[in-house]
DNA sequence: GTCTATAGGCTGATAGAC
DNA sequence: GTCTATCAGCCTATAGAC
């Protein structure tokens, strides 16, 4: 679609109807005409793409594999989905969480719950089957998640940043961090017979 | 500051002046007049919740306490910043990432900068003195910082959506993320003498 | 189906009275 | 310093020609 680009580096408000019909190549009147009017155009964008990653992330969650194999295939999928499939899902999620699905019905605002749901029901078998330290399943998604679609969400500014001199190479370096994110998440959450007497929380 | 609120839930394209005025109790040519515009005003107070919480890690990065320590007394500090200080930082911060600086010149995207490089001293030392194992300092910080701005930008969403009976009470437990964040932290960076042989990296 | 032209609403800035 | 009134610009939507 034409204007997903646009609406997720600028934002819904950030971008008139007129520059998505120039990048479309024709007028603004054929939006309405299509689409019945901005916010139509912008809905049918938002739910082409969350309901593709989402669609692909709950067929993870029916799974018998490993539940740890299944998150490090959840992080892979997302990675996959943002650098091959729709490099601008995660700044449209983001955006949309962030304003609360201001800009959407129950039924969008829903797509983000049911990834909460993939991680919770991977998450909860591999506690049950002791693979798993007892971890909360909401929790674990909103560390993984937030950090994964946070690390896609900013890899332009990263760029840039690393182009201006400002920031180090390997800050674009999105293979590498799937693979940091994988290690932390087996680090973190797998079950070991020797725990080290550490995790004291500090201050809060 | 009057819209710091208003601009943190619903972005600086969101919020008319108009509204500002009114929460502000005066009119909107006052906000002319005091700040020189919009612009000036959103830049005002986005330089000021910045400058707070960045100032304040930046604190951290001179210590010599414990590497492990100090990362958690991070998480614990935008904890504390979020919850008792300025609510909005978070929505701000992860606003203007996305924008890529859009709203702000040069110097003022340089806060995350600095956030990032507070973490890359304290795990630069960590795997010096060998308490951390060799981990990337800056994908380090991308996953740490990521999961914390989205978990308190997400704050009044997830309220939200427990409320209406959509997600699960714990999603608005504060103290208890920290605290999940804390431990991940420590089973994911700490070096350990025995390592069980996982985290092979699956798919991308 | 596709375009141009325009209507109508909203926003940020500011002139000018007090 | 603070207000009201107003202006000019931009935006979405749409009527109407082709």
């Amino acid at each position: 679609m034409a204007g997903t680009r646009l609406f997720a580096e600028q934002g819904y408000d950030g971008v008139p109807l007129s520059a998505i019909a120039d990048t479309a190549g024709v007028n603004k009147a054929m939006v309405s005409y299509h689409f019945g009017g901005k916010r139509e155009l912008y809905l049918a964008i938002v739910t082409a793409t969350f309901a593709d990653i989402v669609g692909r992330a709950e067929k993870l969650a029916v799974s018998d594999r490993p539940a740890a194999e299944l998150l490090q295939e959840l992080i892979a999928l997302v990675a996959e989905t943002a650098t091959r499939r729709n490099a601008h899902f995660p700044a449209m999620m983001l955006r949309e969480v962030l304003a609360g699905g201001k800009h959407l019905g129950a039924d969008t605002i829903a797509y983000p719950l049911r990834v909460a749901d993939v991680v919770r029901r991977i998450v909860e078998r591999g506690v049950r089957d002791g693979s798993f330290r007892p971890v909360d399943p909401l929790l674990t998604h909103l560390s993984l998640v937030g950090s994964i679609l946070f690390f896609f969400a900013t890899t332009d500014l990263r760029k840039r940043l690393v182009a201006e001199g400002r920031l180090r190479a390997n800050a674009s370096d999105q293979a590498g961090y799937v693979k940091h994110l994988q290690d932390l998440l087996i680090d973190g959450l797998v079950a070991r017979r020797e725990r080290s007497g550490q995790g004291e929380g500090t201050g809060s």
